[in-house]
DNA sequence: TTGAAAGCGCTAACAG
DNA sequence: CTGTTAGCGCTTTCAA
């Protein structure tokens, strides 16, 4: 690509304009009322030279990076939860619709990192979407208190911060288990405890336990690490308590996945012996063999709604609600349910 | 972020240098030797300072964007396909370790795109990887033969493009589920027909059939697209031929997913009366029920291979290779195999 | 070995 | 309503 690309001077001069007028119209700047045949001339002459404007150049003058910068737990997340492609799918869809480009920027320690600050500093973004970002990151905290644009996903940390959550249906899950005549529920987290959503999932599943007198056992939790594989080898772990569990709530989806592998390798039946809760109820989910119970989320929603609430953030317009929450749903398959109720 | 961030001028004053020098120093020119006390006094300045160079004045300066364009069948593959994410974290981290980003382009419809134009005449990327490229992508083609950076996954149009392909074991799967006795073998596609890697994996199979002297016959072939419920439906429809078919080739694992699901529906076992054969051997593959027998495909490897070869391409470095072929495997699980033979 | 200075291509005051 | 012009912050050639 040595070819030189048209500047906006050839267009400004092939319509006959200045580059401001070119700006103009290309900018659709409001305010500036130009005559039809002017505009048409430049845009004429923009796409018979095929011209684009060149990005740096129109960030270092405007200042406007239009792209956001997306943050997320590196491999981890990407490689294996099924839930963060679609939230990125849906987060593209709407950042392009509004001329927005994306850069991913991957973290692997939220603790020792100066991700945030060089693409902030570098001034590579406009705003920022974390997706679970650390109670305690100092980093962000400062980059949102000094004003820069950022929208949180998944965990609130404090009511100010702009986010987008999911209501929890935890106390369904429990509910739904505990109705069933359940006493000996089990429950394997997605992430270590450091990552908030997967330690309040842990702490409600523990409440509701008490709340309904039942027994609240660390011996019945155990922690994954986002993979089936994890989930398989904490269930493995799980069946080896001498009181084994009657029903399991896992943390997410793929754990279930790998869990339930587990219990079908034991030779065990799903759910007559062992009734199996998911949570996120990702594409895969109806298509186990049985159909896993979980709990609807809205990858989707929430990745178009975090990246027009950024996007209203970074063009300084009032934002409605700094906190969205999002509704989630029990659904109820064959991995527990109907089943045990006929035992 | 109000704050004037500093400038290589600041820097400058401050470690009593000229901005040449500065530019020098955290630019790491070679061919310029610097006694180590300078290069310390600007190095302990700039970071005093936090110091960090804009990117969009560095661009425009400089013509370098390091930054890497990865374009991609919009939200199918990310939402879906559980290869992509996998193929997207490795390339991230490669990336990331060369000091690139990455810009994630989704593309509707191959055919009428402008996103590489837009791309690539914006400057807004030194490189470009594209996955699963379409055949008659004219664009995309002009780009290349104009000597623009391209890598091309999972599909070679031509010899002379830079690619990191898989290589196909459709043979060792038709061979095996052939040896195991099948004659009725079903195949579902996990793409339309424009996908070529789609296409390929369907016209082996046949070729496979025929060599084998058995049945070729398109009321044993249904196009998937992507998803999990695509197979499910696919396999439904499957089930109604009059002679049902005895195993699957399915174009991916997602894809053998549905199939199983729709099968076990059925009533019918795998794979005592139907194997199924998947393709990717993604993370959850040894945890369906039962384990799916797939082939094991190596998406961190050729993410970063694309990655390297990408960034080789942009710096002007010789090319060891210009096409990359990455070896796949059979892996014989529980879905297919042993049991069979039993019968 | 270091510094001066000329752009890179665009935007946006300001002037006309 | 349109054009002139001064930067935006950096890289890099050339000269000292």
């Amino acid at each position: 690509m040595k070819a030189k690309r048209p500047t906006s001077h050839q267009v400004a001069a092939l319509a006959g304009v200045s580059r401001t007028t070119v700006s103009f119209v290309l900018n659709n700047v409001s305010g500036i009322n130009l005559p039809d045949s002017t505009r048409k001339r430049v845009l004429d002459a923009a796409s018979e030279l095929g011209y684009v404007p060149d990005a740096a150049a129109r960030t270092l003058a405007s200042g406007r990076t239009q792209t956001i910068g997306l943050v997320l737990h590196g491999a981890f997340q990407l490689e294996i939860d099924a839930y963060i492609p679609r939230l990125l799918s849906s987060l593209f869809t709407v950042s392009k619709k509004h001329g927005f480009q994306v850069i991913v920027e991957t973290v692997k320690d939220f603790n020792k990192t100066r991700a945030y600050r060089d693409l902030v500093r570098g001034k590579q973004i406009d705003g920022l979407v974390v997706i679970y970002p650390n109670s305690e990151d100092e980093e962000l905290s400062e980059l949102i208190d000094a004003g820069f644009p950022a929208v949180l996903l998944g965990t609130v940390r404090h009511p100010e911060e702009h986010s987008v959550v999911q209501r929890s249906s935890i106390k369904p899950v429990m509910d739904h288990l505990i109705g069933l005549g359940h006493e000996r529920i089990a429950h394997i987290t997605f992430a270590a405890e450091d990552v908030a959503v997967a330690k309040r999932r842990l702490t409600s599943y523990q409440r509701y336990l008490q709340e309904a007198k039942l027994e609240v056992n660390d011996t019945l939790v155990r922690f994954g690490n986002y993979s089936a594989e994890s989930g398989y080898r904490a269930m493995q772990s799980l069946l080896k308590n001498a009181h084994k569990p009657t029903a399991l709530f896992a943390g997410n989806d793929t754990i279930a996945l790998g869990a339930m592998a587990a219990i079908q390798e034991a030779g065990l039946r799903i759910p007559e012996d062992i009734a199996v809760v998911g949570y996120d109820d990702i594409p895969n989910a109806r298509f186990t063999s049985p159909p896993l119970t979980t709990v609807s989320t809205p990858p989707l929603e929430q990745g178009r709604l975090a990246g027009e609430m950024l996007i209203d953030l970074i063009k300084a317009r009032p934002i409605a609600q700094r906190q969205i929450r999002l509704d989630t749903q029990l659904v109820v398959r064959r991995s527990c349910g109907a089943y045990l109720k006929t035992n």
